[in-house]
RNA sequence: GGGCGAUUAGCUCAGCGGUAGAGCGCUUGCCUUACAAGCAAGAUGUCACUGGUUCGAGUCCAGUAUCGCCCACCA
């Protein structure tokens, strides 16, 4: 136990340790027979592909302070792990592979694909789960769930065939966002859009009474007039009221289609014509249900143009945008082009610009439970956001619910259970001709009553949008739909800790079908983090290629200079944090700092530990009070109030507070202050008292930081306590904080002090007093006698006098270094040749500092609404400011005139 | 076009009614037996701008500007 600590903290050595640790003992294991009342989350699951990146590391170290608090606080916590299947993103890993052997997916099939996407996963989540651990995160890793596992996928099928039966599920016609290049329907959030210089087409559109007349319509996408159903003015444009009702021959396809009128147009752009096209444009769609218009679809999965394009079927639709204005062009129908830029959705896998295109998809009716959410969010504010500003965020969303579109085109995912009843060799042409059952059997046994004994069925290819799977995870992961003892233990969960950037697509979702299918809203509070932006506050991303890889860092500074950093130096509340960052040198002087303080806590350690005599916190036992000197005294205050404060914020999830208060009680207080006081007792080598104290708030103090940097910590306190790994620090009972070793006057004696100390440390160095050099210095006041006198010694020790004389009233010295704290005066008695003209300016600078505050003052206290209306403590203490400042100016005024 | 944030020391950020703080960086002096990844001392700010509320405003209200994000996007 005694060999001797090195005076450099090598988290390297340590964490690994610690993890393996926490990890074979099981301290994070919940067990829902225990005592304690239940504090539950479920990690949001990164996806099984790619690596950790540094957004993990912050909104997952997050919620690990409160974890870790939560625990040491005797709560019943689980904290369950998992990942995320992400069909679309292994998708596109798997396929860019294939592409690679020059074969498609389809080229090998279903079932040797998932065979490779399993493949994958196994790979992928090791990964994962080694980068999770190495964070330090203390989830129960015997509850690690994959959003495909058995009983997940049951869990999905359960909700599906549920939804299902309460008429929630549908097959709809909709526009969808179609990638050409992997052929599925993407979401909205798989969409990224680019701004592309495009050009806008403006074409003529021949009247059919008249065809010498014309309307102008503009595009950016050609082509697309081939599906062109009418074409829309404003219903109030004085110019076309007349062409209302009327036709126009659309052009190449010589179809007649009407002019209607519908208030979406805006006749202050372009012509005030819009070409309707409403299989192929979202807005276009809408008017086209609203005035029953027509929808041809001319596009075919691969993005070529149909039989309803005619005559350019066959082509790809960017060669068809050609030919289509081409012909335009020839037949004297271009009115003109111009040069636009504008943005342009482009699918986030297949890189190429999604197309809206009518298909038939499984759709989700979410809007009943879109309106209980509202309904718990307005009258119960549930769940609640941190911070709150959010929570309109999400209602708003809620209030503007669409339909959900549900289904992929994709094959990795859960398969929508539901199958076609063939009859004669034919699907019937009903698209809501199916059943939805849990298995085959059950399929065929209700598509029988049905549609008769001789029903055979084909199950649909589609795989379920993987926030389906996700949108269940509080509690699919707690065994629903079964009521096991986990799920009756710890659903709802307490807290859900996530981004922002996933509130509509995973949050609302969870709470809709959490409420829906559980009938509880699945956690109680909702905490939003911020983004961790670069080094010059951009937000880090794939394609811009400015992620500060987090793994990288920890290997360069270990895990808890990290967490500590991401938490203390740069977080704001629930506001996006940056990342001070050099790219050249890979380092990072906010995680250098944090190393840094990582070190501090060691070597005041070391020291305490060098002091110990190999004897425990326990075994020195509690110090009997009235051995306590001031010191002990106040450094036991400090310790009480900071651990009331850091609880304090804890609670309020104000962990970037917690990190600072924490910070300043270990650099200031203990180690700058209190070590530095103490050690002169320790010479005595049979002082117990400050041996107990330096033990008892050791030990403290690395309970309380634990949350935050877990891993030095229990290094610390396993030497410390010498627990020899039979139990761990992260299970230890959280300090509570005892209010009557609080003294709030005694810690404002100790504030009087340090300023006594720190004026006579300025002075010596203003007189030019050597730093090693011992000398005598005459301290004066009135008030302040008794404060100071017991405070005395500590003032020689640490200001390297060798004689104080703590006096009433000033003695006349002329050849004298004079400074004030408070109303203290501070004389240093010069020896030798004085620079006095160094001295002089020194108080006249002084003395100016000083008469401007005083005329402030002044100033304020001669103002009768001020003195009138102000309340009696703040006049009080101006008063009080004004007289210890004039005081100040007397002294030093007097001194100046001696020195003249 | 709507909504939301941010704007405080050279840099990154705290403070959110009583007259400005931290870390990094900078200056000076120290290898003082826990720590040079350190110790001590020091310099640095019309708290974006304009009004308002108030005895008093980085702190509350309104507006302006700049930056950023989200949503909706004019074919």
């Amino acid at each position: 136990m005694s060999e001797p600590l090195p005076p450099v903290y090598d988290p390297f050595l340590t964490e690994p340790k610690w993890q393996q640790f926490w990890q074979e003992k099981g301290f994070y294991q919940a067990d829902p027979r225990a005592p304690g009342e239940s504090f539950s989350m479920v990690l949001p699951p990164p996806n099984v592909t790619g690596n950790l990146h540094m957004g993990h590391a912050f909104s997952f170290t997050l919620p690990d302070v409160i974890v870790r608090y939560k625990r040491m606080r005797g709560w019943n916590v689980v904290w369950v792990p998992g990942t995320d299947h992400a069909s679309i993103a292994v998708h596109t890993v798997l396929e860019k592979q294939l592409r690679q052997e020059g074969k498609t997916r389809f080229d090998i099939g279903r079932e040797a694909f998932l065979e490779k996407a399993w493949a994958w996963k196994e790979y992928s989540q090791g990964t994962i789960i080694g980068q999770l651990q190495r964070l330090g995160l203390s989830l129960d890793w015997s509850r690690l769930r994959f959003t495909m596992d058995p009983g997940l996928n049951r869990a999905v099928i359960a909700a599906f065939v549920r939804l299902a039966e309460a008429g929630l599920i549908y097959r709809g016609e909709y526009l969808v966002n179609w990638c050409p290049a992997t052929q599925s329907a993407v979401s909205d959030i798989e969409v990224d859009d680019r701004e592309v210089q495009g050009s806008l087409w403006h074409f003529r559109y021949p009247l059919t009474e008249d065809p010498s007349q014309y309307v102008v319509v503009a595009t950016t996408r050609p082509e697309t007039m081939l599906g062109d159903t009418a074409v829309a003015v404003h219903p109030e444009d004085e110019r076309y009221r007349h062409w209302i009702g009327k036709t126009v021959t659309l052009p190449l396809k010589n179809r007649q289609i009407p002019i209607i009128a519908d208030p979406y147009v805006d006749p202050s752009f372009g012509s005030g014509c819009v070409k309707i096209t409403p299989a192929h444009d979202h807005n276009d769609f809408e008017i086209g249900k609203r005035h029953h218009l027509p929808m041809i679809n001319i596009l075919n999965p691969d993005g070529t143009i149909n039989e309803a394009g005619d005559p350019l079927t066959g082509l790809d639709r960017f060669v068809a945008r050609q030919r289509v204005v081409a012909w335009f062009a020839e037949h004297g129908l271009l009115e003109k082009v111009e040069p636009y830029t504008h943005t342009v959705p482009y699918s986030d896998r297949g890189g190429v610009p999604v197309e809206p295109l009518l298909s038939i998809q499984w759709f989700c009716d979410v809007s009943g439970m879109a309106r209980a959410c509202l309904q718990a969010s307005v009258e119960d504010n549930s769940p609640r956001f941190i911070p709150e500003r959010w929570t309109k965020v999400y209602t708003g969303w809620l209030e503007k619910i669409k339909p959900w579109c549900i289904s992929r085109q994709l094959w990795w995912g859960h398969q929508i259970p539901a199958w076609y009843p063939i009859i004669d060799g034919q699907r019937l042409p009903d698209p809501q001709a199916f059943v939805v059952a849990e298995t085959e059997e059950q399929a065929y046994e209700k598509a029988r009553q049905k549609y008769g004994q001789d029903v055979t069925l084909e199950r649909d290819p589609d795989v379920l949008d993987t926030w389906f799977s996700s949108g269940l995870w509080p509690f699919s992961t707690l065994g629903w739909p079964d009521e096991t003892e986990d799920y009756q233990r710890y659903y709802p969960n307490s807290l859900m800790s996530t981004g922002f950037d996933i509130i509509f697509f995973w949050v609302a979702r969870m709470t809709m079908l959490g409420t829906y299918l559980t009938g509880k809203m699945p956690f109680k509070d909702v905490y939003i983090n911020g983004l961790v932006r670069d080094e010059l506050g951009q937000k880090m991303s794939k394609t811009k290629g400015n992620g500060i890889d987090p793994l990288e860092l920890l290997d360069t500074y270990g895990t808890d200079a990290l967490r500590y950093a991401l938490i203390k130096e740069v977080i704001g509340a629930g506001q996006d944090i940056r990342l001070p960052y050099d790219r050249t040198s890979k380092t990072s002087s906010a995680v250098e700092a944090a190393r840094n303080f990582a070190n501090k806590i060691w070597n005041a350690s070391r020291f305490v530990l060098l002091n110990l005599q190999d004897k425990t916190p326990q075994s020195w036992g509690s110090p009997d009070p009235s051995w306590l000197e001031p010191a002990d005294r106040w450094i036991l205050s400090r310790l009480h109030s900071c651990a009331t404060q850091v609880i304090e914020t804890l609670e309020t999830y104000h962990m970037g507070e917690g990190a600072r208060l924490l910070y300043s009680l270990i650099w200031d207080d203990f180690c700058d202050w209190y070590i530095e006081l103490v050690k002169p007792r320790l010479r005595d080598p049979d002082q117990a008292t400050p041996r107990q104290v330096l033990a008892c708030v050791l030990e403290q103090i690395l309970a309380l930081l634990h949350p935050w940097m877990p891993h030095i910590t229990e290094e610390i306190w396993q030497r410390l306590t010498q627990a020899n790994q039979t139990t761990s620090l992260s299970v230890q009972a959280y300090p509570q904080p005892d209010a009557t070793l609080i003294n709030p006057a005694l810690e404002q004696d100790f504030a009087l002090m340090i300023q006594v100390i720190r004026t006579i440390r300025n002075l010596r160095i203003e007189a030019g007093i050597p730093p090693g050099a011992k000398v005598p210095v005459i301290v004066q006041t009135h008030e302040h006698l008794s404060t100071l006198r017991p405070l005395q010694s500590y003032i020689q020790d640490l200001a390297k006098v060798s004689e104080l004389s703590l006096v009433a009233e000033a003695p006349s010295v002329s050849q004298v270094a004079v400074g004030v704290a408070g109303s203290v005066q501070i004389l240093l008695p010069l020896q030798g040749i004085v620079d006095v003209g160094s001295l002089q300016r020194k108080l006249e600078k002084d003395l100016e500092k000083i008469h401007k505050e005083i005329s402030s003052i002044q100033s304020r206290l001669d103002n009768p609404n001020f003195v009138g209306k102000a309340p009696p403590e703040i006049l009080e203490k101006n008063r009080h400011q004004l007289s210890e400042l004039q005081q100040q100016a007397a002294i030093l005024q007097q001194r100046l005139h001696h020195l003249q």
